[in-house]
This record gives C-alpha cells, sequence and structure tokens, in this order.
DNA sequence: CATGAATGAGTGTTCATTCAT
DNA sequence: TATGAATGAACACTCATTCAT
C-alpha cells in the first residue's frame, strides 16, 4: 500500500513545513499561504491532508514532541543512573538549534493550551510522558544510592520538571541572560542539591 | 464646558477590559471589537486612548506587572529573610485568582515575545526588575546565615527564579496535576534544598 | 448687530484655516480634524458655522473666487487696453505664491465639479465672471484697434481664457518644465499671434 | 488541472472596472467594494492583481494614457503635416465618449498629482510623451512652410499644448458652454493664427 | 458659544476555505 | 491528486458627526 505511506510521508513533510514558519514568524503570524509556500506545495494541496488550519499546528506538536521522545528511547540503556536522568532532562533544554526548535513550539502553544482543552489534552500527555521519563529515572537514582533515601520520587522529579521548565524558557527568551554554559551550570546546582553532595 | 474626563483612568479601565479578555478568550482571539465591548465603549473610543491595537495589549502588559511590583513594594520590611523571600516568590506564583490572572497574561505574551523585539525588552525588563527582588533577599538571608555562606548568591537567585517560572506554569496550564497546595509544598521542598536544613 | 460680524469673521477665519489644509495635503486628504487644529479651534466648533464637512469645503472656493475678482475690480480704470487685458489674465496665473495657492485650489476642486453639480455651478459661475472679465477688455482694446476688426472678440477670449486655464494647469504640476518666466513668455506669444504684430 | 487565467487580462480587465468606477462617481468616491462590483468579482479577488488600491487607480491612468499613445502611433504617416499635428490634437480632446471618458480620468488624478510623487512623475512622462509628438509635427510643418519659418517650434508646441490642455478641461467641465463644434471652431482659430493664414 | 468625548458606519486589507479544472 | 483562482467574512482603523457639559 504506497499510497498510504505516501500519505504519511506528505502530511510530515507539510508539518515539517508549517513548524518552521512557526518558529520563524511566530505562530500568531502563520497563514496557510505561508506554510504552501514554504512546503513548496499549493494552498489547495493542505486541504486533501488536513481538514484544517488548526489540524496543521496541532500536527506540528505531535512531531516535536515525537522527537523528543524518540531520543530518550533511544538513549543507551546502561548509562550510569545520573548521567541518564542528566541526558533526560537535557532533552527538553534548548541547548542546540533542534532542540531550541522544540522549545520554540512548545512556548508557542502554551497559550494556546490555556483556551483550547483539545491542545492542552495534548500537551498535557506529553508532559506527563517526558514527567514519567524523568520519575523513572530519579527513582532508579535513588536506588543507586544518588539520591536521599528518604526523599519523595515525586518531589525530586517534579523539583527538577519545574527547574527545567523555568529556565530553559528564560534560556530561550532571554538568551543574553541565561547563555547555554548557565544553563548547564546552574543544572548542575540543582542535581547537586539534591544529591545532598554538599561538601 | 464638555465632559472631562481623566484620560488615564480611562486607559486603565479600557486596559483592563482588553486584560479580561485575553485571559478569558486568549491573545490570539482579542479583537478590537471585543475589547470596546468588555469595556463599555465603542470601537472608536478606544482610537482615542490608544494608538493602535499593539498599544492596547502592551498596556495590559504594564499593568500586570507594575501590579506586582506594587505589591512587592507594600510589603512589610522588618519580616524575617526567609519569610520575605518566600513573600516575594509567592507574589509570582498562582495562588489566587489575581495572581493566576497575571500569570495568564504573562503567559500569552511569551511566544509573542519571541518575534517582537519591543515585547521582549518590556517582559525582560519587567522579569529582571523581579529577579533583582529574589536576588536582594536571597542576599539578605544569606548574610543572616540561611543559606550557606559560600553559596552563590547569583546561582541560588537563579535556581529559585527558574524553579517559580516552572511550577508556575505547570499549575497554571495542568491545575488537576499541580494543586496550590503542592506548589507550596514543592517551593518550600526547594527552599529547604537550597538552606541546607536537611532533616 | 457685533454677533453677525463676528460670525461672519468666524467663518472666514475657519474657511481660510480649510483652504491651507486643502493646499498642503490635497482635498482628498482634508479632515474635519485637521481643519480644526489649523484653526486653532475644536471639531465641534466648525459645526456652528458649517453644517457639514462640504460646506466647509465649498466656502473655500467661494473665497479662492472673491479674491481673483476683487483683484480685478480694485485695477486702475486707465491702463492701456492691452495692459488691462495682460493683467486680468496674469491674476489667473500661478506667478506668485498666492495665485498658486488659489489656483491650486481650483485644481482641487475640478474633478469633484464633474460629479457635484452644486460645486459645478460654482464653478461655472466663477469662470464665467472671469471670462466676461476678459471679454471686455478684449472688447475694448479691439475698438482700440489693438486686435484685427474683423476677429470675434467671443472667439479672441475663449482662445485666451483657453490659453491661460492650460498653461496654469502645466505650470502648477510641472513647474521645473513650464517656470514662470516661461509662462510670462509663452502669453506675449500668445497676445502678439492675436493681435497680428509680426515683425 | 485549475483554471489558468491570464492575469494581465484580468488586471485589464479589473482596471476598467476602476476606470469606470472613477468616471463615474470621482476618484474620491471610489472603494475597493464599488470596484469589485464594477468588475463583476469579490473585493479578495483585487488583492490577487494588485497590491493595493492604489496600485488599482494608478493602473487606471496607464491604461488611459497608453490608448492616447496607441491611437497617436497607429495613424497613417503620409497625411500633410497639419492633418496630422491637428489628429494629434484631437486625441486629447473630448470630442467623443471614449476621449471625454480619457480626459475625466485625467482630471481625476490632476489634484492628486499635487501630492503624490509618484502620480506626478507618472502624469509628467505621458505629457511629455504628447507634447513630443505635437512638437515632433509642428517641426515637420514648419519644414513644409505651414508655419512661420522665424517661429520657435517650441514655442508653437507649448501654445497649442496649454490651449488644448485648457480648451479640453472646459469642454468636459462646461459642455453646455463649450461645445464639441465650438472646440473645433477653436482650434482652428488657433492654428489660423499660428500659421499667419489671415484671409 | 465652545468643547472634546463618544459614536458607529464605512474603509482597505487579510486570509482560511472552497472548488472547477 | 494537485492546482490556484475566487470567495466573503472578519479585521483594525478612520473620521464626520452628535451631544452632554
Amino acid at each position: 500500500m504506497p499510497k498510504i505511506v505516501d500519505h504519511e510521508a506528505r502530511r510530515q513533510l507539510l508539518s515539517d513545513a508549517a513548524w518552521r514558519v512557526i518558529a520563524r514568524d511566530g505562530i500568531d503570524n502563520v497563514t496557510v499561504r505561508k506554510i504552501a509556500d514554504e512546503s513548496g506545495y499549493s494552498p489547495g494541496t493542505l486541504a486533501h491532508y488536513f481538514v484544517d488550519k488548526d489540524a496543521i499546528l496541532r500536527s506540528t506538536l505531535e512531531r516535536a514532541d515525537d522527537n523528543i521522545r524518540l531520543r530518550i528511547e533511544a538513549m543507551p540503556e546502561d548509562l550510569p543512573p545520573l548521567t541518564s536522568l542528566r541526558q533526560v532532562l537535557c532533552e527538553a533544554l534548548p541547548l542546540d538549534e533542534e532542540r531550541s526548535f522544540e522549545l520554540t513550539l512548545d512556548v508557542n502553544f502554551w497559550a494556546r493550551a490555556l483556551n483550547q482543552p483539545t491542545l492542552r489534552t495534548m500537551q498535557h500527555a506529553d508532559h506527563d510522558a517526558w514527567r514519567a521519563s524523568v520519575m523513572e529515572r530519579v527513582a532508579t537514582a535513588q536506588e543507586a544510592g544518588e539520591f536521599p533515601a528518604h526523599a519523595s520520587v515525586e518531589d525530586l522529579a517534579d523539583l527538577l520538571v519545574a527547574f527545567i521548565d523555568g529556565i530553559g524558557l528564560q534560556a530561550l527568551i532571554y538568551p543574553e541572560l541565561i547563555t547555554t554554559d548557565r544553563v548547564i551550570h546552574l543544572l548542575d546546582q540543582q542535581i547537586e542539591l539534591m544529591t545532598g553532595a554538599t561538601p
């Protein structure tokens, strides 16, 4: 069934074009025409693959979160617990162009999620999945003695997740204030606080 | 004599109406007509007080950040250092309707700031002012022996600020996941980690 | 009845302000607000003196043509026939700032006259009055032997009037092409042709 | 395959519709909706062919002057010099509906040209081209002995151009005063004056 | 008489969507 | 399936006019 494969491939191609437009111009300035131009297809073509403009935008969010999930799944499994945790956390930080691109998309959708239940549900699911990945590695690390035994795994995970969300946002919006190096430095500080590795 | 209106008061009235529309419908769905309806005035009236729609939107951001700043300035000065710090941090969290309202506005402007330099500059200045308030209190607390003497004030402040930004966002978007009580609990945990007050 | 005098004086003041705005910005870009600003009064005040915006505009045309008529009436009566004729013709040419100002106004109203009968009637009357002045002086000059006896006074007058209208327009729109000196030169040529004063 | 339209043909169709609206309602009363209605298309369609309303208006001026130029270029080349000159002059006079239509357009743009440099440049170029056509034929006629040998070709041409501009305007605005027959009569008189062909 | 705040209809323009080819 | 011309509602903004003070 080559048609089906083509169809899905075309959807992804169009979705990626939409993503680039969002990242470049901001979600408020996206027009179907721009996406069509960016993709190399005509506006009418988009109608064959997405019911409406909102569907195109939603598809970009799906793709962005797929990317993060796939990268996490692709990680080696035999890493030291803290290393693995650190890698998972870094996947959500704007440390390189690709991840900045993904986070830019997320930020563009946050405000919309406040008003669009469908979008909110999507983001919620993705955030939960990522949070579960973090929590899983926190638990493993705790078992390995990296975190204090009495600490709540949920609390530790949520503290990390909140920190990552906050520092990532700042790094994205105020890159001259929060450089990539400083993001890493602060992440190390936060982990150090939590492992209790105080001198 | 014609009716003389207090221009500044009228501007605030209209700005507040705009704010309510942004919070209710999302910044993407704001129209001048809606703001006019919400304010009780006609669309043409808005033109007397703001040069264009963007100026109205910007004014809401100014008001929101003014609110936070004024509340911080109004705090008693003789509080214990950690209490004062905690209060400043809480001013930026969506712990009640008013503060949720303010944070909703901020979230709505984040994506726009990525593409509009003017907006970004405004947000940067406001964020910096708040960050300075936090840092000032962290320094005072450290002098009072609440934080380890060797810790960097900047690092401590930025860790807190990142945590607040992240947890506030989650509490706003996923209130059923991160309740107000949990926000407070996690804030306490984070402060505890930083003071080194391990049980 | 001092009120009446004030009223008329105020009308003229406002009319002059309107005139300046038309000449400066073009009749298409005139707004009541601009006229109010130019006059130093408020928009509401204009309503006391003119029923609507069109009435203000019409009043400027009246004033412009009054000016030309008054200048012609103020001319000495004992001038040589050709000199007198020449002076009348020059009153409608943009030879100085004042007359350029008047012609600018006329040009601004020509297109409107094509669609607004009221305006057309006004312009017609003014144009007729000026044409009559020209014809009168042509007749006098012919009687004095300046023009060939067999020539039609009407034809001579209309040829002159057409020339003046045409050359004035060009001098106004393309001043770098048709300078003031050239206008005078061409006027002399035309008169010479008509007097038959061939060298 | 979608319907492929001839862009240039469609532009002309829309331009002609705009022209009719200008001639009917006056350039001040032209709205995009009226042009759309007149053309039989929707307002949105115009945006596919012209960047904005001003571009539509400008296109009508281009078309009008193209028309005159093309008619002059299409004239037989072996006419007697004075006949050829006379024909060129008549092309700019409102002697029939088509030429009245063209002149109406010009008059509508004159006032605008005073304030819009782009428009002024366009009109200047067109006027110059037409003036050059006149001058060329005056020169040929002079060589053929129709005009006095000592007369300046430039002066003769400018006298004719000014006369044509002036009489055309009057014929257009005051048709009951200056009939078509009278326009022709006066043109003959003017040429006669210039050739010195006094009976 | 003078004010200027307020109105709301009208404007040019944008753009998601439709659909004949 | 792909096209791109066409649509028409929605938008921000302008501005002549009204009217309470």
